[in-house]
DNA sequence: GTTCTAGAAC
DNA sequence: GTTCTAGAAC
């Protein structure tokens, strides 16, 4: 081990003896600057390791060239979907910059930490003389630029969510932890804790990681009760590395599977979670989502909550998770109790429940401090089910409470609202907080529904547990803080060691503790899923991705929401208000209205329409259709009374394309419209597909023209047609997404190299562009 | 929509 | 140090 290379290193590497179901992988985030020896760590572990090992470097992770930090993540995430153990090869100094990486943690995958904190001296010497460095610091400007990072240089912290953590001050300490990792088998796992941290005064928090129990608590008491606050925890290091190391830990991790049966076999296997009486355990009872009203496919759903529930119960102890249903004869319940017998979920931690979940404690006798809605996306009471019982038993003031926690919420994500003490769930059934869900729909009866899409149906519902745990998580979280926050001041007070709060504060009581805790628990926001697989959809719920407020943004609003009776709500919506467009949003606006006054740039004029060149054309050939019908500014706006004009723009469009293949038989075009468009006035794209264009110069450029941002005016058609409505998606993260290429999918870190890649790149355009006529070209179909 | 610019990243 | 992004202002 660095620094006392003789303690513990034995105990520290062990086999699981075969007792875990399947191996663990490891991510590995390597923290040093440029010249520490990072890429050299890596090399000299996979050399010799005993488990496979990948190594995801931004410069080179992008085909060999540079890349994208979400190209990394990207990467790495592929890399233990198929079981392999990660290197993050980046500098990751800053603790901003490993966050990402830190979030890629879940059930059989542990992050670490190595930090290569070598002399600034030796990393200056080493990026100065070397030559064909992979990111291309080497020479004069390396020692500039190394002595810049290390000013900003943050060593990592347990509490950021590192299981384990090392620290290297030398070659000797770099030497072992090489051979720490490389010695490391398919199915070993390396104990949790700080080790080789040589400075004393370093705070070692341990607060999280005892919460998402990843490490023993360093320190308790002959009866187990968890006697020890936060700010007793040992600092210094080798105190931690014999608390880690001992035989509880040895026992939980050579059998975690044994241990989580059987809360007595160790002491400190008990959660630290909120109540800290052991009489109570919390609960989260929660119905089943989207299988209702939404008509998803049962035998899926079973499948995906007992995956979900499997991974959450591997992470907690102390916790019981309840599926409600009222009937003894749902055939949800079923499934799920076969399914989860057959993975062997303790029952004492997960079962199936009948009853009416607004009754659980009268009726049923069984207290569940936390129970999960299965919401509208308007978070508005009556429908049916599960949601209207739940806000009718709940009374006015979880309507009240709801509307301060969020707005709206989209499929796939989850809201906590605490509950009020005055209303009857919580005084009556003891609720304390409503955690309000939105899955999937798949019912054709409702507007907006995934026609059977199944693949992002169960990526959806999946989304959508993941959320409801991860926030009844954090629930306890906040709870256990506030606990640990009393137990400490119930010791300075009295000095009466050992003592525990048992009490369980009232939730209005908590409800303000968490918004000091969490400001943004308590912002008004609505709840959106985020898509790409960079991001962590079960860490951050309440996420407000700074979209402007309902009545500023109808468009926004009406898309968003793509379920059940959103579209009549839009349309009631979008009478009273209207979304306000700046002024120099107006061009197209007063231009399709007043033709005659700029004859300088109208190409071609109807009485439907107007044609005119993009002023800032993102193509060779790049010219807008613009509607001149009034009060129509976007797509949101159209309705089926719209179909003929845009039948007609369509045509027009179509013309305008047989003009410039004439001239340049090569160009290929689509016509599309942005889904939120940035100018007002309905108009559509036609813009050839070469985006070469001194124009196009940044990401929203790009991804507004490349993702399902910009919908081709086909399929539009032909939706407004079936639906009366179009049915879109105006995420506008879609404008944040990677840079692929709209030819051969290639990931591209920044313009400029997606530039000259897409002038190169000489595959076909994705075949999908071949269906419904969305590709026009001069040979058709070609 | 663009332009400007601060600051992130290396 | 340079390159590039992303947010503010218009």
């Amino acid at each position: 081990m660095p620094g006392d290379p003789t303690i513990h290193h034995t105990s520290d590497l062990r086999g699981s003896d075969g007792a875990s179901e399947g191996a663990s992988s490891l991510v590995v985030i390597l923290v040093g600057a440029p010249g520490s020896g990072k890429s050299t760590f890596c090399d000299d572990v996979m050399a010799a390791a005993r488990r496979p090992w990948v190594r995801v470097c931004q410069d080179v992770v992008a085909n060999g060239k540079q890349g994208t930090k979400s190209q990394c993540i990207t990467s790495a995430s592929a890399a233990l979907e198929e079981g392999k153990s990660v290197f993050i090869d980046r500098c990751n100094l800053e603790q901003e910059q490993r966050a990402d990486f830190v979030r890629l943690r879940k059930v059989q995958v542990d992050v670490h930490a190595v930090v290569l904190d070598l002399p600034a001296q030796l990393c200056i010497s080493r990026s100065v003389k070397r030559t064909g460095h992979e990111g291309k610091l080497q020479g004069g400007r390396a020692a500039m630029v190394v002595n810049r990072m290390l000013q900003k240089k943050e060593l990592p912290n347990l509490t950021e969510g590192f299981s384990r953590i090392t620290f290297c001050q030398n070659e000797s300490d770099v030497k072992e932890a090489v051979k720490t990792y490389s010695q490391l088998g398919p199915s070993d796992i390396l104990s949790a804790g700080v080790f080789g941290q040589k400075n004393k005064e370093a705070k070692v928090q341990l607060g999280i990681m005892k919460f998402l129990k990843k490490i023993d608590k360093p320190d308790f008491d002959a009866s187990g009760k968890d006697s020890t606050p936060v700010g007793n925890l040992p600092h210094d290091t080798a105190s931690i590395q014999t608390s880690v190391t001992s035989t509880c830990s040895m026992e939980l991790e050579k059998n975690k599977e044994d241990l989580r049966n059987s809360n007595s076999k160790c002491p400190s296997q008990r959660s630290l979670i909120g109540d800290s009486s052991m009489d109570f355990v919390h609960t989260l009872a929660f119905p089943s989502i989207s299988t209702a009203d939404f008509q998803f496919d049962l035998k899926l759903a079973s499948e995906i909550i007992v995956d979900c529930v499997s991974d959450f119960l591997q992470r907690f102890d102390n916790i019981r998770l309840v599926l409600v249903d009222l009937s003894e004869k749902s055939k949800i319940l079923s499934l799920v109790r076969e399914r989860s017998a057959n993975k062997h979920i303790d029952s004492s931690k997960f079962f199936t429940f009948v009853g009416d979940i607004t009754q659980l404690h009268t009726r049923g006798n069984l207290r569940c401090n936390v129970i999960a809605n299965a919401a509208n996306w308007r978070l508005k009471p009556g429908g049916g089910g599960v949601n209207a019982a739940i806000f009718k038993v709940a009374g006015e003031s979880l309507q009240i409470a709801t509307k301060k926690c969020a707005d709206i919420l989209s499929p796939g994500s989850s809201v906590v609202v605490p509950l009020p003490s005055n209303s009857p769930l919580h005084s009556r059934e003891r609720v304390t907080h409503v955690i309000h869900v939105v899955g999937p729909n798949m019912n054709p009866q409702r507007p907006n529904c995934l026609n059977n899409d199944y693949v992002e149906g169960c990526k959806v519902l999946r989304n959508a547990y993941s959320s409801l745990f991860a926030n009844f998580a954090s629930i306890l979280e906040n709870q256990s803080k506030t606990d640990s926050k009393r137990h400490v001041s119930a010791i300075s007070s009295t000095h009466v060691e050992g003592t525990t709060i048992t009490s369980s504060p009232d939730s209005d009581q908590m409800a303000k503790q968490e918004a000091q805790s969490n400001p943004d628990r308590n912002k008004k926001s609505k709840v959106f899923a985020t898509s790409g697989a960079s991001k962590d959809k079960s860490i951050v719920m309440n996420d407000n991705h700074g979209h402007t407020p309902c009545n500023e943004n109808t468009g926004n609003l009406m898309s968003s929401a793509s379920l059940g009776d959103a579209v009549d709500e839009n349309r009631r919506h979008a009478k009273v208000t209207k979304r306000s467009w700046g002024a120099w949003a107006q061009a197209l606006h007063e231009i399709a209205l007043n033709p005659e006054k700029h004859q300088n740039v109208v190409m071609e004029k109807s009485d439907d329409y107007v044609v005119l060149n993009d002023m800032y054309p993102k193509a060779k050939k790049h010219v807008l259709v613009v509607s001149r019908l009034q009060g129509l500014d976007s797509l949101s706006d159209v309705r089926k009374e719209h179909l003929s004009l845009l039948k007609t723009m369509h045509s027009a469009g179509l013309k305008w394309t047989r003009m410039f293949l004439k001239e340049d038989a090569s160009l290929m075009f689509r016509l599309g419209y942005h889904v939120v468009p940035s100018m007002r006035q309905l108009h559509l794209h036609v813009i050839s597909q070469d985006f070469d264009s001194p124009r196009l110069q940044n990401k929203k450029h790009w991804n507004s023209f490349n993702t399902s941002f910009f919908r081709d005016s086909t399929d539009l058609i032909q939706e407004i047609e079936k639906h009366g409505v179009a049915n879109i998606n105006d995420d506008e993260s879609l404008l944040k997404m990677e840079l692929r290429c709209h030819r051969c999918r290639s990931a591209h870190p920044n313009i400029p190299r997606l530039k000259s890649h897409i002038a190169l790149c000489k595959a076909s355009l994705p075949a999908s562009l071949l269906d419904n006529d969305r590709l026009v070209s001069a040979s058709p179909k070609g």
